[in-house]
DNA sequence: CGCACTCTTGACTGATTTCAATTGGGGTGG
DNA sequence: CCACCCCAATTGAAATCAGTCAAGAGTGCG
């Protein structure tokens, strides 16, 4: 038996214990946005393939002429600073398109956080059918819009929450919006939540650490957690802290 | 003579003997980043009007069915915590657009930072035009480019720059790009830079005086600066810092 | 002329980073 | 199959950066 044969392959991260524990793409996005990646599709031609964790899919600054769509899986956008740090823009999970904007230019390098199918069109080959038909169009629109939306919702983020609180912002971004108490996995390992948020990873566990304490949410291992009090939770990201309060009984 | 009439009418900052400090359009995009507006401008009615500094343009989470150009002047888009504070999501120049993505829903709020002057489109219009018009949708799609790769900027600025790099970063943004030594003048508050940065003013005033004391720029005053050494202001946002070292000195 | 507001500056506090040591799990090779 | 190694994660203690609190200066406006 190999490693990949016990692998969960939802995250990507061995152990069989957890398996049933992985929530099915416990960080997709709401069924909605996948329409636009399934949309173009089915309209443009593109190549599919399988990735590794960690293997690259496209570099900061390339004029590839492609852009990528996310069919399942988990990849890290991130951009690397002149002294050599990294910050992770955004996850990219399955329905998320790579590289829109200035078309075929990309903004930023990507890798596979877990196994990941990934599509790839071409710059050109969008852009024909952007002319051709407004269903394309309104595919591209739409998938912008929500880039930009969950853009800056992150900026807000990093620039006016505390690190805690920007802990707790991310778990909530993991878990499913409905559910009270369901089990998540957190597919990326502390170093690129830290990246993402702007914070250490020692800080990131210090965080999930104290929100297990609290009892907001509950550490299954480094990699799953279920949540106990979403609302908890909301207000501690909100700022909203009566949570503090029980952060010294704690 | 009335306050009006004595006011530097590009920065909206009083005072006469600083007139001639306001270079053109300091903080306006490149040239070519006009190009969206005006061309939406020929190609979809709109409304102008002009707007005094503070006054509101739109207010968040309405669906106000428009979207805003700014012709003229600086207005700030911005966005409130739940516990009061505001974040700047972006100053908006002359040329750029506000409310695309969803169209015609408002992420944020947007007031005037200085008397400029917006034109008012029915996104209803845009809907149509983009359907009817090629170089409609290549002008808001060219928008939406500049705005993500703005974002891209900014956010990246806010999770891996210490405050004193964010602030030399800022002060790049506001400076012409060429320019070795030219004066710019600073339209908004330091608190309106803060809520930008994600720092407090008190920050930003430090860092601007700390820069001064560097011989990297010469504050004339609160709202006016020369740059002296450009590339010493790009090695501090860069993190490169030899200048750190003269700090000590300073 | 004085009020109000923005900006500057200093001293102190505290959150977060940095440095360092330890633990734990998984995979590899003996 | 077991021992060892490596990497990720945890945890503690010290150091630092930025925030908070507070006082004072400058400037425009009434």
């Amino acid at each position: 038996m190999t490693a990949a044969d016990k692998a969960c392959l939802k995250c990507a991260h061995p152990g069989d214990a957890l398996e049933l524990l992985c929530a099915p793409d416990a960080y997709a996005a709401p069924p909605a946005s996948m329409a636009p990646l399934a949309r173009l599709r089915s309209l443009v031609p593109g190549v599919a393939r399988s990735i590794i964790p960690g293997q690259h899919v496209s570099l900061e600054g390339e004029a590839s002429g492609q852009v990528i769509g996310v069919l399942s899986g988990l990849v890290r956008c991130f951009r690397l600073t002149t002294d050599g740090r990294r910050h992770i823009c955004r996850f990219a999970a399955s329905g998320s398109l790579i590289g829109l904007g200035l078309l075929g230019v990309q903004r930023h390098s990507a890798e596979a956080v877990t196994a990941s199918e990934i599509i790839t069109f071409r710059a050109a080959a969008i852009d024909v059918a952007l002319d051709r038909d407004p269903r394309v169009r309104v595919a591209i629109l739409q998938s912008l819009a929500e880039e930009l939306t969950e853009r800056e919702h992150i900026q807000l983020r990093l620039g006016r929450f505390s690190a805690d609180q920007r802990v707790a912002d991310f778990l909530l971004e993991l878990s499913p919006p409905q559910s009270g108490s369901l089990d998540c996995d957190i597919p990326m390992s502390r170093a690129d939540i830290a990246d993402h948020l702007g914070v250490t990873f020692e800080t990131v566990s210090r965080a999930l650490h104290r929100f297990d304490k609290l009892r907001l949410i509950r550490l299954l291992d480094a990699h799953h957690f279920r949540v106990l009090r979403r609302n908890g939770l909301t207000d501690f990201a909100a700022g909203d802290q009566p949570v503090h309060l029980q952060l010294a009984q704690a």
